[in-house]
DNA sequence: GCACCTCGAGTTCA
DNA sequence: CTCGAGGTGC
């Protein structure tokens, strides 16, 4: 829905060249928009059929003008989703997450709360199965009939990527399951690679890229770049994302089964059952796994893994902790995205330690100054790290961290390096405590904390050109305006050099085309000539393809404060249009006025955001922002969601409970699009409650006030999903 | 008034 | 991903 639909018809052929480059700019910013909807958000907004119908456009256009495939090309991307070869495909039942737990203690509550659910008694042993978690790749193994028919790596949890061809190649992956197999049944497993294979592997691989680099000095063509990979685990992920499985096939992979999904029937009673069973179908089972009578064997389980976890073949992170009965494990369900009835308990995350160079203020685009740690780059667990945010002052005097220090960092859940503690012996004798900067370091405003907050904000608004640098790379970002190939860096550029201080000015930019060419490596010709040469083209483009945005996206890129993305959805649809927005929030300036309350009234709008709102239009020069703006870019209403008619127009619907075939979210919009109203909880002037797996205490409220209650399949029905 | 849930904002690295 | 804080229901 991006206005391109008309351009789109019209066979590649007919485009001009300009055209071809307009819609392709166009294309790659809405198909990496996807992407990030699909596997981020979790929460795809077109079908797979109009994806891949982008992407096959995208191909068509860059097949008859190969002169203008972009660097960023959706064909090039080797990122998230592959866009030629994979497939999508939606598992039979979620790939889940696992909760963590770090020590005994925690493990202890995680069984509490099983005898809790289930109405347990404490002497009551609960017995578990212990697997090593080995840090690899999630796939999902679809059996038929006894006959592999389709493997996906996890993907979001919902749904993968088709990798069939790739993991026929694994060695312990049986093709056919021997003896009596359910008709259909889905087998997850962990495909990984040793240690010692992975370093003989990487060897070669380096030895591959010396090569290359010789040839391709000697002036000779090489196709597909070599490359060496930082640990097994990103090794394993490479090799199964090859297109061609003759290379997958080539590459030391190994694959432990571990678990069950959909199945048309259920092979075992327990657990470690079925580990038997698909060690009888051939499958390999990790041989550490073990059955555990109680929670003390457990704890016993985890110290004994701690202490071999070194000398093992592979890398694993902790382990995995799960009820052993599958009918406990059927009645304990999920909370969120996590069953309740398994656990990771994690080894300790890794540390290091180094020392901290200089501690840097951030000022980010409400103001905010955030410092951030700069270290000597050192390394922790496989990944080279050197900045570390420090969060906010309290923090940085809470470690009482000191410029000088040496400090010990690790990865918080897998990748946020943080600071854990300093170590005082090792500190110099002339450091001094850190002195948290009372004014904006960008523009030496005022920055106050008010009472009882813990950010420090500057004060210089529109004045402090950090801020407004940050709140123009918001406005251009993904999930605002969506403006490709108008990243951080050039943002900046353009700010230094006085084209753009205002969004407004973003759409005024084809005026200084001449002069952005002039720029080094914006359209000079300098090294690597013909993409330089497109930059600004294609920018211009870009920019082009997003002069009319929709009403929500235009509200979020605003960059008002308290006003994220669902809010400004909020605010969109309720007002519908742009005019109606702008007048309404001018008339809310008034307290006690209608239209104040009118905000007020919207769900999910509290006075607190009422008010950011009345503050950023009680500003003269925000609105002349605004108009300036709107004037160049106008936004789109977004479509009112009232369907006229049909079984939800008009009836308020609460989701519960965690949904098979789509998120919460998801079902909400479908819901919201039928006319409904969705609310988060039941109450009499509730009309339907949708009832996933593992519903709480909203199902029972449902039943008590007489709310007519539908299960997820009845729900798909009337909202006419099929 | 309190507990729970959701949203916003800030952040790192390959 | 994680924290803090706002909104809402109990």
């Amino acid at each position: 829905m991006t206005g391109h639909d008309a351009l789109r018809t019209r066979p590649p052929e007919a485009l001009t060249e300009e055209e071809a480059a307009a819609e392709l700019a166009a294309l790659a910013a809405e198909i990496a928009h996807h992407d990030r909807a699909y596997h981020e958000k979790d929460a795809p907004e077109v079908s797979d059929a109009e994806y891949d119908a982008l992407v096959r456009r995208n191909q068509a256009i860059e097949g008859r003008f190969p002169e203008l495939i972009r660097g960023d090309s959706p064909s090039r991307r080797v990122g998230s989703k592959p866009v030629e070869g994979f497939a999508t495909v939606r598992h039979g039942v979620p790939m889940l997450s696992l909760g963590n737990v770090f020590d005994e203690a925690e493990f202890a509550e995680f069984c509490a709360r099983i005898r809790r659910f289930l109405g347990l008694p404490a002497e009551e042993p609960l017995r578990f199965v212990g697997e090593p978690k080995i840090d690899g790749l999630s796939v999902n193994l679809l059996y038929e009939d006894g006959r592999f028919v389709r493997g996906a790596t996890r993907g979001d949890g919902t749904t993968g990527e088709d990798i069939t061809a790739n993991l026929r190649t694994l060695r312990d992956l049986p093709d056919r399951l021997e003896g009596i197999a359910p008709r259909s049944i889905e087998i997850r497993g962990e495909v990984f690679m040793e240690k010692a294979e992975f370093l003989a592997f990487n060897a070669k691989q380096a030895a591959l890229v010396e090569e290359q680099a010789r040839r391709a000095a000697a002036g000779e063509r090489i196709g597909e770049r070599a490359r060496v990979f930082a640990n097994p685990r990103n090794a394993a992920a490479g090799s199964l994302r090859q297109l061609d499985p003759k290379i997958t096939a080539g590459r030391p992979l190994k694959l432990f089964a571990y678990a069950m999904g959909a199945a048309s029937e259920a092979p075992a009673a327990t657990h470690w059952d079925w580990l038997g069973v698909l060690r009888g179908w051939s499958f390999a089972v990790n041989p550490l796994s073990r059955l555990l009578p109680d929670a003390e064997a457990a704890a016993a389980f985890q110290a004994e893994m701690t202490a071999e976890r070194a000398g093992l073949g592979y890398d694993i992170d902790g382990v995995v902790y799960k009820l052993d009965r599958l009918d406990w494990q059927a009645r304990l369900g999920f909370v969120g995205r996590a069953p309740r009835w398994a656990v990771a308990w994690k080894f300790p995350a890794e540390q290091a330690t180094t020392t901290l160079l200089k501690i840097e203020i951030q000022v980010g685009r409400t103001g905010a100054l955030t410092p951030r740690a700069v270290m000597q780059p050192v390394n922790v667990g496989g990944v080279m790290v050197q900045h570390a945010t420090l969060h906010n002052e309290d923090e940085i005097a809470r470690k009482d961290v000191r410029v000088g220090d040496t400090v010990v960092i690790q990865r918080a859940g897998d990748v946020i390096p943080q600071v854990v503690s300093v170590v005082p012996e090792k500190r110099p004798e002339d450091s001094a405590p850190f002195a948290f900067p009372e004014t904006c370091p960008a523009c030496g405003s005022h920055a106050v904390r008010p009472p009882g907050e813990v950010v420090r904000r500057c004060t210089g608004g529109l004045i402090c050109p950090a801020q407004t640098v940050e709140r123009l790379k918001h406005f251009v970002s993904r999930n605002a305006m969506d403006i490709e190939g108008l990243g951080e860096e050039n943002i900046q550029k353009l700010y230094d050099e006085g084209l753009v201080r205002s969004p407004a000015d973003i759409f005024r930019l084809s005026r200084h085309a001449e002069r952005m060419r002039g720029w080094e490596g914006w359209g000079s010709r300098s090294k690597k000539g013909t993409e330089e040469s497109r930059k600004v083209a294609n920018l211009l483009a870009a920019i082009e393809a997003r002069r009319r945005p929709p009403l929500d996206r235009f509200i979020f890129a605003l960059g008002i404060r308290r006003i994220g993305e669902v809010n400004a959805k909020l605010l969109a649809r309720h007002y519908h249009s742009f005019a109606e927005w702008r007048e309404k929030m001018l008339a809310a300036r008034v307290i006690g006025s209608e239209a104040r309350e009118e905000l007020g009234s919207i769900q999910g709008i509290g006075p607190t955001i009422a008010e950011a709102l009345v503050e950023f239009f009680g500003e003269e020069r925000n609105l002349a922002a605004l108009d300036d703006l709107a004037g160049e870019a106008p936004p789109e209403p977004v479509a009112a969601p009232a369907a006229a008619d049909g079984p939800f127009a008009g009836k308020t619907v609460v989701f519960t409970g965690s949904l098979e075939t789509m998120t919460r979210d998801e079902a909400g919009d479908v819901a919201e699009r039928l006319g409904a109203k969705v609310a988060k909880s039941v109450s009499k002037r509730t009309d339907f409650v949708v009832v996933g797996a593992d519903a709480g205490s909203k199902a029972t409220k449902a039943a008590e006030l007489g709310v007519r209650v539908l299960t997820e399949a009845e729900w798909r029905g009337m909202a006419g999903l099929g």
